[in-house]
DNA sequence: AAAAATCGGTAGCTATGGCAACATAAAATG
DNA sequence: CATTTTATGTTGCCATAGCTACCGATTTTT
């Protein structure tokens, strides 16, 4: 029934760890909706009831908060394998957000009442379920929480350094990637592109960093650390 | 067993919706370890094993983060019928923070996996106890989520119109109440107290709003809402 | 009720960082 | 390989908002 899903579902956060038979027999006890929708069509409505957790089969949805006078912002944009609505799933009644498709698409939704419900007969794979998405929730809170951190830096050199030194954190050489463009970059720590190259050459100058494109060197990591406390 | 601690527990936002008979049952499942502390002992540090959720039974205990230079930064005060540990237990391997009792305390710790795996017998309460901390969780993440939005806010005016719109929500009058002090508004919106009542005065002086004290009343809202974009 | 502590409003000065505009470099496209 | 597009660096100007300091109001403590 599910079959032909199944490729992209093994590969969705929520079915980590299960093989294909394993998540075949969990669909039958979640009996999720499957939904089929052409190019701009609305998955759902801010304001709508919200019923289940969404994930994209086939295609690719928009998520965007429209504010009052019509602008539309666009939070995420979401490939196969990705979801939807999990964090508003156990909390909120309504859909947060609208979620629209930027081209034709497949979603499959999952009751909320039968994710944590138990489902009688295999509960074996339901443990596992809730278990990535407790998983899903609490590291999406945690990236929140450290963006936070980030944003409430008072200076631009505090933000920056506080992400260079996050960067560093597994790899324990002084070489680090931004993950992102400057742009995106920017914007991700609140401040504009302009006054965050300014501030990096400044600390080039001074003999902090080094950088070319997205990698950066840290030169000096005790002063780094001082400007990121 | 844990008799002497069902009142609090039944206050507990894990327990939310159970009776104590039932929250007595469940730990009996759930095989939780009670810890008693002294006064500035730490329950634990930044770094180490993280095994499951705690829950503060007696006492308060302080949740803190020390950077490179010792300086301590205060996270949370969290009086009996607090939890910690739970946005980072089903994530990290270790806890991302440090736990100290500012008096003496007593704290019930919830092995993680004892939440998600069955427990054989009377899975009912378990299931409930799943759905609490789920929504524990999501309701973090959608408040840091807010608190994001606000921070992204490029004025000071528009963080100001976004938090009064959001203050706003459930009663639909125009009289909101500021839920903190100044101070407070003015941390969690990651700006300094002098600007931000400079903005209110400018506010009022153009007939925005109105204030006394923790209430505002919002005399213009469609301006209120454009600022708020 | 008096004293102390906390809280909130106001003002002046200044620096940080936003913005616009342009220049150069890298990457994508044909 | 040439051309277009996108990403990045740079600069000057200037407004927003930070900081310090002070005063009055309110709340808490004794």
């Amino acid at each position: 029934m599910y079959s032909q899903y199944l490729d992209i579902l093994s590969k969705n956060a929520l079915f980590q760890g299960m093989s294909q038979d394993d998540i075949s027999q969990l669909l039958h006890c979640l009996q999720p909706k499957v939904v089929h929708y052409g190019k701009n069509e609305y998955v759902s409505l801010e304001g709508d009831k919200l019923e289940g957790i969404g994930c994209v089969l086939r295609g690719e949805v928009a998520v965007v908060k429209e504010n009052a006078s019509g602008n539309r912002m666009i939070m995420a944009m979401l490939p196969p394998g990705g979801i939807f609505g999990e964090m508003a799933a156990f909390t909120l009644p309504f859909w947060p957000a609208t979620v629209q498709c930027t081209e034709p698409c497949t979603v499959l939704f999952v009751p909320k009442d039968k994710i944590t419900g138990s489902c009688g007969t295999n509960c074996r794979w339901h443990t596992a379920l809730i278990e990535n998405l407790l998983r899903v929730i609490s590291k999406k809170a945690l990236m929140l929480n450290k963006k936070v951190e980030f944003m409430a830096m008072k200076t631009m050199r505090g933000k920056l350094c506080a992400y260079f030194l996050d960067q560093r954190k597994e790899t324990e050489g002084d070489i680090i990637t931004l993950g992102m463009k400057r742009n995106e970059l920017a914007d991700y720590l609140g401040v504009s592109r302009p006054s965050m190259s300014r501030e990096m050459g400044r600390m080039r100058d001074e003999g902090l960093i080094d950088f070319h494109m997205a990698s950066v060197r840290l030169k000096d990591l005790k002063k780094i650390r001082e400007m990121a406390e």
